[in-house]
DNA sequence: AGAACGTATTGACATCTGTCGATGTGAGGC
DNA sequence: GCCTCACATCGACAGATGTCAATACGTTCT
């Protein structure tokens, strides 16, 4: 079977030039933007994005985050899944263990969609 | 009645230092944002904080917001709630129309929180 | 091969969310 | 005063979402 894909390619995310507060944007760029969000609107994922941010080379093993956040290991898997198929992580088995890494640029395409420096 | 107050009082988000991918962030800061990123979770939601970030003055009347989107009007008024207490606009009467803008700095700091710049 | 371990998937459940029609409210105009 | 207009609220509904126990899968060790 084929390796699962992204749900949202990157270069959807890189196309969206016309940022949030620079102008009417159109449906895919709304839809692309708000499907970032909605994987970020739930207070554990942020928490999990944060620990794998803070860990040093960015990328955190699925068994350092089950006990930080304090929940069952299914509903961890779900979040990260959910992150995963956001484009926001990437996931890497390493023996049994899975490592999750941040997708690199992608928060910084979306803090520019939200707020573009001159 | 008192005035409404917003759900996320800015204070909230200005002391949210840690940003998201700086380090581990806790559990209040988590809520903050994941409290503002699920406003911006809806396609229609992001749109609409286009139109009024496109206007000039960075404000638009609701009567503006309507059409371009293409929903019913109750449905609008409920997507505007959602931006206003989640504190990312603000609402304004002016004689039967109700304008919309902006909260200055909001987005700024969510994008900061994002992704920090150096 | 079999056991042990780390993760993912499934199924079920309660809750939340987006949507709209119907109705309520408040301001202006006749 | 009454009617109209702009918007909010209510009630209802289908669909999405977060959560966990139970189970399945894949890797490693003996």
């Amino acid at each position: 079977m084929p390796t699962e894909l992204t749900v949202l390619p990157l270069p959807d995310l890189a196309s969206c030039c016309s940022p949030a507060t620079g102008g009417r944007i159109d449906d895919a760029a709304a839809e692309a933007l708000a499907r970032m969000f909605k994987a970020l609107a739930d207070p554990n994922r942020v928490k999990l994005l944060s620990l794998i941010a803070a860990a040093e080379g960015q990328e955190a093993c699925a068994c350092d985050l089950t006990a930080p956040v304090g929940l069952a290991q299914p509903t961890i898997s779900h979040h990260m899944k959910v992150l995963t198929e956001a484009g926001l992580v990437s996931r890497e088995q390493r023996g049994k263990w899975a490592y999750f890494s941040l997708v690199p640029g992608v928060l910084e395409s979306l803090a520019e969609a939200l707020a573009p420096r001159p």
